[in-house]
DNA sequence: TCGTAATTAACAATCATTTTTATTTATTAT
DNA sequence: ATAATAAATAAAAATGATTGTTAATTACGA
């Protein structure tokens, strides 16, 4: 995700507006590894704009995935996870409290399709996920 | 996934009954390798038992699940998929017509978390998914 | 063949997300 | 600064996949 000020350029520039809504729920994703689940953000928001609605987290939300400012992902099937970073990087998810780690090696020299997968199958990218226990669960 | 004769002797030994219903769905999964969801199992499933419930369905899906004779995963969020083929394997997803073809490759001699963070994490495996677009869509 | 626990089908409930709608608000032009 | 208006908001209802409940049926060991 951009840094606030340029985010708001973005937005404007697509006819949008910048409500305080809207900036609160920038303010919880800036520089946020944590992989917020829309509730996540949500009860954040929350705390500063008591009315905030549901509605607006997830419009938001999708707003900003359209405009390629964060990435949705799934790691449990019940709950969409929501990233700011945009950086191509992997994930090492904790099975016991489902706490989701950034891996930022770059693996690609390593991993590719084999030959006679590629020859029907353009890659554009992977995305590799670590399943474990974290240090807290162990 | 057993073969059907000893996923019958399986679940036997577990007091679980073979039901028509249950070995119609073994067929449906036995060999298959295009990661259906329920609904998928349901359709094929009813075309020899037009009553058969998708209740049935969900809870067979469930109990293979439980005794590690499928795999559950999400693709896209809306819908859980199923991989009769619980060995170690990864997955390249076609992003216009959503198929999931299977790569066996073997990449855990190059696919290693990094020393300072596998210090605070326990790996158990990991799972690469490739995007792209298949043969057919491209 | 019978008894009984497991399974089934039908139905209701749940829960995350999406859609709808009337009201409010941010921004642009006057 | 004010007004016009398109976009965003909150509240409520709808959706859709999955799960839970229940009464009736069925598999299968005794
Ligand atoms: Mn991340
Ligand atoms: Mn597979
Ligand atoms: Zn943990
Ligand atoms: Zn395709």
């Amino acid at each position: 995700m951009e840094t606030i000020e340029k985010l708001t350029k973005t937005l404007r520039s697509h006819g949008m507006k910048i409500t305080p809504q809207r900036l609160m729920i920038f303010k919880v994703l800036e520089n946020n590894s944590s992989h917020p689940s829309a509730e996540d953000v949500y009860k954040r928001v929350k705390k500063v704009y008591p009315a905030v609605s549901f509605t607006t987290i997830y419009k938001t939300l999708e707003t900003l995935r359209k405009l390629g400012e964060v990435r949705e992902f799934t790691i449990d099937d019940d709950r969409k996870h929501y990233d700011p970073n945009t950086n191509i990087h992997h994930h090492a998810i904790c099975s016991t409290c489902k706490k989701i780690l950034d891996v930022f090696e770059d693996f690609s020299p390593h991993v590719k399709l084999p030959d006679f997968i590629e020859k029907d199958y353009t890659v554009s990218g992977f995305q590799i996920s670590f399943f474990g226990t974290c240090k807290e669960c162990n």
